[in-house]
DNA sequence: GCCGAAAATTCATCATACGTATTGACGCAA
DNA sequence: TTGCGTCAATACGTATGATGAATTTTCGGC
């Protein structure tokens, strides 16, 4: 069944059929695939559901336009390319150094505690050589939390699956090289927090831009030698 | 067909089925529904494409985790409440004033005639007294594209739907005085031009800062007094 | 109470049939 | 030749019955 789907939809957006063009009958499906009607019926249920033909009774089956659904931005990062890691993470520098200078003008007491709370947690797994990726980034999403303004928090969420690379099953194909822990890790986030505790927005910059220049500097030294 | 489509997904995603919940059989739905097994297996095999739930053969129809779709970011602004323009003009000047440093260093020359086509374009549009916001936006989305880093081209045209409302046929529920012109537009981007053609990051970012800036003011002059 | 075989249930597929809408061909008349 | 009406062929929508395969339930024997 899936098989008759996937095939009728590469055939559509192969461009095989363009807007307009009638699939094959239902009559026809049926001897093309050797299966029965209803069968065909199903899969042609399928493709109707999902917007991409339209039965008109009578008459037959004919491909929509296909409407481009929004891509998800960022969605198509390489996280094994390192060039296109670095090209996300200027974007995001750009994005965390203003967070964090919001952050420390605008933090509430509750939101420092979370700050402080979630820099100890980091802590401890780095001293316990845990895997530290997404407490790591709990913490830029708490400072960007702290903005007072969700759309930075969303913007991380957007970028996520580009920043915290998802395992596949088994290997990680992203090199151990890169995945290294940052020896500074903790340190630097202990300046981020210390600016944002004291509310200097300038400090809390320049400690982000710091951490986050450290991060690209790792990946362009990489980028030059990867067996280094 | 489609009214049990939808009662189904209505069922499931109000909670009313929860993952691992049998649904009731085909012979069940053919009589609560009063339909044939051709129209109930149409139905189901639409869910099962949409990976809603799961058949097992001899057994039945079971809901799955739903599992969320990867929400679209920067989708649910409306557009029409000032705050929400404000939240975003925050985080786009964050990208735009790095977008315009990075510009000045990288750009070009190929990007700065292009840079230039659409400011005097934009330049004529004022003159006439037409609308300006997309040959605005298009000046901005040149000056991302002049980092030679995608990934800004791509954060201005995902939040796209945010900065640039869709006029709604007939009628713009914003409100006109919004929508009115900055009057500065035109000098704002001649300076953000002239610092890229400078080849200038400090006057580029300097210049983007303070047109985003006199935007960030004129949407704060409008929640104080929206009468004014 | 436990175990295993039989029965009932349920989805997957096939085959046939009927209704309705559309299309195209044919024939007839102007 | 052109235009029009009728009718048959085609195609989708739905209903129904039957078979197969996998699972679950039931129930009898121990």
């Amino acid at each position: 069944m899936s098989r008759i789907i996937t095939d009728l939809k590469e055939k559509i957006s192969s461009g095989q059929s363009v807007a307009g063009t009638r699939l094959p009958s239902e009559a026809a499906l049926t001897r093309t695939y050797s299966v029965s009607r209803t069968v065909v019926r199903e899969a042609i249920a399928v493709l109707r559901a999902e917007g991409l033909v339209e039965a008109r009774k009578g008459s037959g089956v004919f491909v929509l336009d296909a409407v481009e659904p929004p891509r998800q931005p960022f969605a198509d990062l390489d996280i094994d390319r390192v060039a296109s890691a670095i090209e996300l993470l200027e974007l995001r520098s750009a994005v965390e150094i203003r967070s964090a200078g919001l952050a420390a003008a605008r933090r509430s007491a509750l939101q420092l505690e979370v700050l402080i709370g979630l820099h100890r947690g980091l802590a401890k797994r780095v001293a316990a050589g845990e895997p530290t990726r997404d407490a790591d980034f709990e913490f830029h999403y708490a400072i960007a939390e702290a903005t007072q303004n969700q759309r930075f928090a969303e913007f991380l969420s957007a970028i996520r699956p580009g920043i915290v690379p998802r395992t596949v099953l088994g290997q990680d194909a992203a090199d151990p090289k890169l995945k290294a822990p940052n020896p500074h890790l903790v340190e630097e986030h202990e300046q981020i927090l210390d600016a944002i505790m004291d509310g200097d927005p300038a400090a809390a910059e320049a400690a982000m831009k710091a951490h986050l220049d450290n991060s690209l500097a790792r990946y362009r030294a990489f980028l030059r030698n990867p067996e280094g």
